[in-house]
RNA sequence: GUGGCUGUAGCUCAGUUGGUUAGAGCGCCUGGUUGUGGUCCAGGAGGCCGUGGGUUCAAAUCCCAUCAGCCACCCCA
């Protein structure tokens, strides 16, 4: 091992791991845009207060995760941890409001000083899609629909499960909560550290511990069903029905929550099993609350993040590198003929490699090692009747082919 | 951030109670072919045993620290 690493959580990504991310990402982006969902972007960096604003002061990932620096005392940066907070800031910036609703598709890397492990990296890669200006459910049967529909076009779809929540209108929201810290404040002896502390950050999310004593805490605890009202009753059950007519299968989990105040309704999760600890692939839900809270007009949006390094673990077999044609000179009077015809070649649309050096054993034996399709050997005899040999490198077939239809003849290998 | 496991060639791993020149398979290079790859055969290159310190006559092997990966928690995609 040298000792020139990358920095923890970091990995270079080489052109095999490469072709996975890109499958997830081009699948995801072609799906998308079928939706019409189009494709956008914004910076790396944000100020801090973007975040801290639409991901709430006391979270995690804003109180120790944030990649934070300043460039002058007045700019406090920080790399982004999430997508969507730029997304809506920008929705904010470039005054969108008047073109409601906003579908938007978006892939990049996301930063968050976690501890490293498998499927959990510092620098990591998240495709993520908003739909902005819609309150109906059936927008969010819509970007759930996408989110199988991806899962499904990756083949990876049956190795997860959706989970779906409501957390209710705000109404709702904040009587549930209130129950909720009163019960806990009943029962703070038996509570862990960590949920204790969640009781004042975040008091929703004690409802998903691990710790057994939580458990037998959290068995009697208030029900949110108890405390929705008819409103937001009426919406789970439309986006229920919703992806029952589309044939999505669900399974609802009253544990699913999101623990800042813009979350509305409905929350969902596709998990899977075959990655530890890291379950969650693609989640999501609704922020009807959120572009206010950090300053833009009222303006209901939902949408979902999903992690390309996860889903790419996912992937069954690997997708292989295209196969390419090889121009093999043989002799040095054959050099620019090659050079020439490669480019040509190029030209009319065909992968084509040209070694650089080596004699033809030497040549035949890197064509190989491409998984070349073919070989297109050039010597003088060739030259002499302005033809090459075309090498068929599955079956070794060859045959001498005029260089005049030589493009028509190699369309063939595809 | 907390607790734990691991770290030997490019990759996957052996390495006996601390004891001479640290091994295997795969991969890589060369040759067996002067114009033909994959298979086969022969040969070869490649390791500050993650890094730094300590114990010892002697350390890949024991101890400490550090870095990194992994597992669980936390959190989350």
């Amino acid at each position: 091992m040298s000792t020139l690493q990358p920095v923890r959580g970091t990995r270079d990504i080489l052109p095999d791991e490469m072709r996975r991310h890109r499958v997830v990402i081009d699948t995801a982006r072609a799906l998308a845009e079928q939706y019409g969902y189009l494709e956008m972007s914004t910076p790396v960096f944000e100020f801090t207060e973007v975040f801290k604003r639409s991901l709430g002061d006391t979270s995690d990932v804003v109180t120790k995760e944030m990649y934070t620096f300043s460039m002058k005392e007045s700019e406090e940066l920080t790399l982004r941890p999430e997508a969507t907070a730029g997304i809506a800031r920008a929705f904010i910036s470039g005054g969108l409001a008047q073109q409601l609703p906003l579908k938007y598709f978006y892939s990049g890397p996301m930063f968050r000083h976690e501890r490293p492990q498998k499927g959990r990296q510092r620098q990591f890669h998240q495709i993520d899609v908003e739909l902005l200006g819609v309150a109906e459910p059936l927008g969010d049967v819509e970007v759930i629909a996408i989110g199988a529909h991806v899962l499904d076009a990756l083949g990876v779809l049956e190795k997860t499960a959706l989970e779906l929540n409501t957390l209710g209108d705000p109404e709702s929201r904040r009587a549930y909560r209130a129950a909720l810290v009163e019960y806990f404040q009943d029962h703070r002896a038996r509570l862990s550290a960590d949920s204790l502390d969640r009781l004042d950050r975040n008091p929703l999310r004690i409802l998903d511990s691990k710790n057994e004593g939580d458990r037998r805490v959290i068995a009697d605890a208030p029900l949110f069903g108890d405390y929705l009202n008819q409103e937001s009753r009426d919406f789970f059950d439309t986006v229920k029905t919703g992806l029952e007519v589309l044939d999505i299968p669900y399974q609802l989990n009253p544990r699913l929550v999101r623990g800042l105040d813009y979350y509305t309704h409905t929350a969902f999760e596709f998990t899977t099993r075959e990655l530890g600890a890291q379950g969650a692939v693609l989640a999501g839900g609704r922020y009807d609350g959120l572009i206010e809270t950090i300053g833009g007009p009222s303006t209901p949006g939902i949408g979902w993040a999903a992690g390309v390094e996860r889903l790419s673990m996912l992937l069954g077999r690997a997708p292989v590198a295209p196969r390419p044609v090889v121009v093999v000179p043989v002799g040095g009077g054959a050099e620019e003929a090659a050079l020439t015809l490669t480019q040509r070649l190029r030209q009319a649309g065909l992968s084509i490699e040209l070694g650089f050096s080596g004699n033809l054993k030497k040549r035949m034996k890197r064509a190989d090692r491409l998984n070349a399709r073919a070989a297109v050997i050039l010597g003088e005899d060739e030259l002499a009747r302005n033809s090459a040999t075309v090498r068929d490198l599955d079956t070794g077939e060859q045959e001498l082919v005029s260089l005049d239809v030589l493009s028509d003849r190699l369309a063939r290998f595809g």
